[in-house]
DNA sequence: GCAAGGTC
């Protein structure tokens, strides 16, 4: 700001701040706490404080107050605010006003006696985006009881006192674009989440028995960009989970055991799908068991501490750590905060500003009767534990990292939470700004006949931060010492068993990563939304992770069958990047919410005339009730008598309207009978006439006086139709089609799991027609029945094209492109024993696992006895996950055709009273 | 009775 002239009168000058605590210390660091006075507002947490202070030379009698948050809420205007006064498209236009609702009254009042006293006003609210459209808010209520009012912007991005003096003497103006993308964002979320909660509510409510307590509450089938992305998170895991086929596996375990220790050695591979290559392999082994080290590599590991706290650490901590909810996490951290414990618990800040004196921190710390010393040991140069603290790269410029501000060894009223968080705060800071743990790591590689095996042994030569942080550890194992070319015999060699496992469901902490990789919410709301999960009745939590309901998940797949992603991150993440492109001026906010309303209005309309979809879904899981329209609808016309039922040749079908503002035509012998003809959703009115169809059997079927809304059918249809629902009727079949309804498909209910992770538009769950057609078919591949060889469970991309290489382009002697990581794969011969002659291709690269069997010379273990070469390896299980579990088990024989063999005898002793798994001798052999 | 964002 230009220089305001010295020495003059004092003017009087308005300060807000967006939160009392910030107005508060703000007042005491201007004023340096001299001649402060503090008097009421007219809210009782929005206290006023006065000081004289000067500004550039100009002296100020500054008044400084606070709102608390935004002081102002959108919502629709007069009659659009009730749920049946308009349809709820109408939401996208209606028009919408910002207003301050009644809690916050009493801070307009403030404000406004204040505004009227004074020349300037000074905004200090955070500096984000939000911050700045409170600053607006904040301007019009001032700006309407003083039009002359200068208006001024402090910018400061924490609470320091050079920071805070230099914002007051280098004013600025507030940034416009800022705040109208905020308002985009606002109008947005509410034009959005009204209608389509509306629409969902007033579909499904009352259409569904929904066999759950809602507690007396009244059920609301809510729509929000955030919440719906977080249960899509849900979902989809338990999806994924549901997919999950366990395979068995299999691997080779070596340990070895002197003096000094035992070393667990790790097969290379990790583990093959397939029993004959393993068992094959192992048996190579086991006849030349020596193990010589191939390589010995020492080298000193560190474990870097946590970077600072944020609030989405805090609750991903807290979750892990602890159990505790991320909503019960932000009230305590609250609370903790409001009695001055711990900093702001609201930031994204994960790096301390180099102005913060970390060192007062730690010295407050050092009375505490557990951690006290180690605060101590931090502080003692001599020590060399301290370290400054790095950053995780985040700053919202407001806020510090979470810290503690105030010693306490614990207070009479805390709960047991709050001495759990409390601790979680201080010990993460003291973490922080400690050397990492320091840890001696030895790796091992050996080779036993040709296969590859590793041990890592590490030993924790200086623990620093974990001596501090309980809640982390890092295992240390001690093994022998090896030199390279040592020989040696293991102590056990054996071929053990496990089975893939599905990924947990998710967890808080996981739910809190997936929504913060995406941008679903920000860190104050995202405890937010995860709980709107539960308080809908979409979710529930087990334990710590959250399993849909089949409300949450019908929802989900209603959409998804509809082929729209409203349930994915999607949506949300362009909205943000619109946002971002009106803050800084490179789009108009006028521009932005005209294409995104339109776009979303066009797929309201969309999900509205696919509502089938969603009533489809929901069927899967919930029995229909005969109250096909809401009970409080004031459409609800009398029903009219359309033909007799053709299915159960008892009720009558009847033409409906429902609060929706939609027709059908259902069977009168309702539930019984379930009999339904769904309608175009571009009717808007329908009546039954006397006219009888003469085409149409069984008779007499009574003709239908439609008409459609013009813009919702194609321009080449007639508004005005005489139309017959029996089947004759061309231009109602294709209105039909074009909306995607039909009548339902009575005779049987649709299968109930789905066994996809990925989005399916056309999966075959509700499709008999296609399920029967699987049970009928001979895979080609396997030459199994009930499946198609493009679903045959031995072929994975990888050995499909392992298959299609060997079929295409070897004759069985030469090197074959290794499908797996693009090598190339060698013949070999099996040398032992039980497998002498076999062959087998093997990739030379090391670290890839890629294994196969020659058809020719080994019987395969899956597929029948087609002699097909199924029998190729796979890394890792699916989906990523790294394998998944691993479950003990035996070792089996198993026929080509996946029976047990019998008769098999031991191949390590020969005994044919066990196998090899259980062989005394397996250990090893001299 | 709807959203999400502030904050108490």
């Amino acid at each position: 700001m230009a220089a305001s002239g010295g020495g003059g009168r004092a003017i009087r000058v308005l300060n807000v701040a967006e939160k009392p605590s910030v107005a508060k210390t703000v007042s005491g660091i201007l004023s340096r706490n001299q001649g402060l006075r503090m008097r009421e507002g007219r809210s009782r947490y929005n206290k006023i404080f006065e000081f004289n202070y000067t500004i550039q030379g100009q002296p100020c009698q500054m008044m400084f107050t606070s709102v608390t948050g935004h002081l102002m809420e959108m919502e629709f205007e007069g009659r659009y605010r009730k749920w049946h006064s308009c349809d709820p498209v109408d939401l996208f236009e209606a028009p919408i006003r910002k207003h301050v609702p009644e809690d916050k009254l009493d801070i307009r009042k403030t404000l406004e006696e204040e505004a009227r006293k004074c020349q300037w006003l000074v905004l200090w609210l955070d500096c984000d985006r939000e911050g700045e459209n409170i600053a607006y808010e904040v301007v019009e209520v001032c700006l309407n009881v003083n039009s002359r009012l200068n208006i001024w912007r402090a910018r400061f991005s924490s609470l320091i006192d050079r920071e805070i003096h230099q914002a007051a003497q280098q004013l600025a103006r507030p940034n416009q674009l800022f705040s109208e993308a905020v308002d985009v964002r606002q109008e947005i979320d509410l034009r959005i989440g009204a209608s389509f909660t509306r629409f969902q509510t007033m579909l499904l409510k009352d259409a569904f028995d929904f066999n759950f307590s809602t507690d007396g509450r009244n059920l609301i089938l809510s729509y929000g960009p955030c919440q719906f992305p977080t249960l899509g998170f849900v979902v989809e895991r338990y999806w994924e989970i549901q997919a999950h086929e366990p395979e068995e596996f299999w691997k080779i375990q070596c340990s070895h055991t002197t003096d000094e220790g035992t070393a667990n050695f790790n097969w290379m591979r990790g583990h093959l799908f397939d029993y004959t290559c393993a068992v094959l392999l192992y048996e190579m082994c086991v006849e030349e068991p020596t193990a010589t080290v191939t390589k010995v590599k020492k080298q000193e590991k560190l474990k870097y501490p946590p970077h600072p706290l944020n609030t989405i650490e805090l609750e991903k901590r807290a979750s892990r750590y602890f159990r505790m909810s991320s909503e019960q996490t932000m009230k305590i951290a609250e609370d903790l905060y409001q009695s001055g414990f711990i900093s702001y618990p609201r930031t994204e800040t994960d790096s301390f500003s180099t102005r913060t004196d970390l060192h007062i921190l730690v010295q407050e710390q050092q009375e505490h009767p557990v951690w006290g010393p180690y605060a101590q040991r931090l502080l003692d140069p001599s020590s060399g534990l301290w370290r400054n603290p790095s950053g995780g790269g985040h700053d919202d410029k407001a806020h510090p990292p979470i810290h503690p501000t105030k010693f306490s060894a614990g207070e009479s009223r805390w709960s047991e939470d709050h001495k759990k968080l409390y601790e979680l705060v201080v010990r993460h800071y003291l973490a922080c700004v400690s050397q990492p743990a320091v840890g001696a790591e030895t790796t091992v590689e050996i080779d036993i006949a040709g296969e590859m095996f590793s041990a890592l042994g590490r030993t924790i030569v200086a623990k620093n931060y974990l001596e501090v942080y309980r809640f982390e550890s890092w295992g240390g194992s001690l093994i022998p010492n090896y030199t390279f070319g040592q020989q040696f015999t293991p102590t056990s060699l054996t071929l053990e068993s496990g089975i893939t496992r599905p990924p947990p469901l998710l967890s808080e902490s996981d739910l809190l990563d997936c929504m913060d990789k995406a941008g679903i919410g920000t860190d104050a709301t995202m405890h937010d939304h995860i709980k709107k999960l539960t308080d809908r009745f979409y979710a529930i939590k087990e334990g710590s992770h959250f399993k849909p309901t089949n409300l949450g998940e019908a929802l989900v797949m209603g959409y998804d069958d509809m082929g729209y992603e409203l349930w994915k991150p999607y949506l949300r993440s362009m909205m943000e990047e619109d946002m971002k492109a009106v803050s800084i001026g490179n789009k108009r906010k006028d521009d932005v919410l005209a294409t995104c309303l339109q776009q979303m209005k066009a797929c309201f309309l969309d999900a509205r005339v696919n509502k089938t979809k969603l009533f489809q879904a929901l069927e899967i899981f919930f029995d229909r009730t005969n109250r096909t329209t809401g009970g409080d609808d004031q459409h609800n016309h009398a029903q009219q008598l359309v033909r007799k039922c053709d299915v159960c040749h008892d009720s009558d079908l009847v033409l409906r309207k429902k609060p929706d503002g939609k027709f059908m035509i259902g069977c009168s012998g309702y539930p019984q009978c379930r009999n339904v003809i769904w309608l175009p959703g571009s009717i808007s009115e329908a009546v039954v006439t006397t006219t009888v169809c003469n085409i149409c059997t069984p008779g007499p079927g009574f003709m239908i006086q439609f008409t459609f809304r013009r813009l919702e059918i194609p321009p080449n249809f007639n508004v005005h139709h005489l139309g017959c629902v029996g089947g004759c009727d061309d231009i109602m079949r294709q209105l039909i089609e074009m909306s995607g309804s039909g009548q339902r498909n009575t005779s049987s209910a649709p299968a109930r799991g789905r066994g996809i992770a990925a989005p399916s538009r056309n999966d075959s769950r509700n499709n008999n027609t296609n399920n029967q057609q699987q049970q009928q078919a001979t895979c080609s591949f396997c030459h199994q029945t009930g499946h198609n060889s493009s679903d045959c469970y031995s072929l994975t991309s990888q050995n499909r094209s392992a298959r299609s290489q060997r079929v295409n382009s070897n004759n069985g002697d030469s090197p074959i492109p290794c499908p797996t990581c693009g090598s190339l794969c060698v013949l070999k011969t099996a040398n032992t024993e039980s497998n002498r002659g076999r062959k087998f291709y093997s990739c030379q690269t090391q670290g890839c696992k890629f294994f196969v069997c020659w058809e020719d010379s080994v019987p395969t273990t899956r597929g029948g006895g087609s002699g097909s070469a199924t029998t190729t390896s796979r890394r890792g299980g699916r989906g990523g996950g790294g394998g998944g579990g691993q479950g003990g088990g035996d070792v089996r024989f198993v026929s080509a055709t996946g029976d047990p063999v019998s008769g098999r005898s031991c191949f390590i002793c020969g005994d044919p009273s066990h196998f090899a798994n259980v062989c005394p001798n397996r250990g090893m052999r001299n």
